[in-house]
DNA sequence: ATAGGGGCCGTACCATGGTCCGGAGTCAAG
DNA sequence: CTTGACTCCGGACCATGGTACGGCCCCTAT
């Protein structure tokens, strides 16, 4: 693969803009321009893609930094211990999305069931714990 | 009740700075002040409390700002709608996030497993250069 | 050889959701 | 009647994750 930066962007869903972020960030590594133009492969579409990937499981760009890092120092211990903390927070976040879907449902349903009087949806949330 | 707005922001969880914060945004309001110190009510603490989750069901403090309105207008079918958009993008989101989780764990376990090499849970990036 | 579509780069700007600051007023206790 | 904690307020500032701009360079097809 010898892609230019739009091919890479494409690659990895985002846009030239972002790759070129995520290169100030130091995420990405800028390639030595021959003449000129920078040339990416395959490896770059991969890093981008677990940039991605990291991302959607919720590490901010800086932690993926650290990732990155520990991943080219071979610190796997502490690699482990930044994905277990991910894996607590996701399943904190899972389960309080989950809690908000049913609230929401039951809220939409009885919201259905007349048309009459103030809307439950508003009134319901009121007073729970946030 | 009879709050100022420490006691308010404390009864809600947050900050004296996010209490002002919403007011500035129309989602709290700014009650009339008698002798220079504004007093906050239980009506108050409850439309707080409703931000907060509402915001943990993931809508913004814009859309929030809408259901607040509604309630205000009693326009019960958008808030029928903005209830059902929010549900099918909690249920993307969840999704997304255990779909990452077990990644996540997967990964974790196989870097358990070894302590040799590079750790798997940045493995994408065997090879890279390319 | 020339036009135009990318690429390169620094810098500025954007939205969201706050958070802090400084100076002035207020209030309750001692 | 002073002290110290709290309040008010506008405006500045912050972090995150981008997105846009403008000037210049390069590369390829016609």
């Amino acid at each position: 693969m010898n892609m230019t930066i739009s091919a890479l962007a494409q690659a990895g869903g985002v846009g030239v803009e972002t790759v070129r972020y995520y290169q100030r960030r130091g995420l990405l590594d800028t390639p030595a321009r021959g003449t000129g133009i920078r040339r990416y492969g395959a490896g770059d579409a991969r890093r981008l893609a677990f940039i991605r990937s990291a991302q959607a499981a919720g590490f901010t760009l800086e932690q993926i930094g650290e990732l990155l890092r520990l991943d080219a120092g071979q610190d796997r211990a502490r690699a482990r211990v930044l994905a277990a903390e991910r894996i607590a927070a996701l399943d904190q976040k899972i389960a309080e999305l989950q809690a908000a879907r049913s609230a929401l449902t039951r809220l939409a349903r009885q919201c259905h069931a007349s048309e009459e009087g103030p809307c439950p949806i508003i009134a319901a949330f009121e007073g729970e714990g946030a």
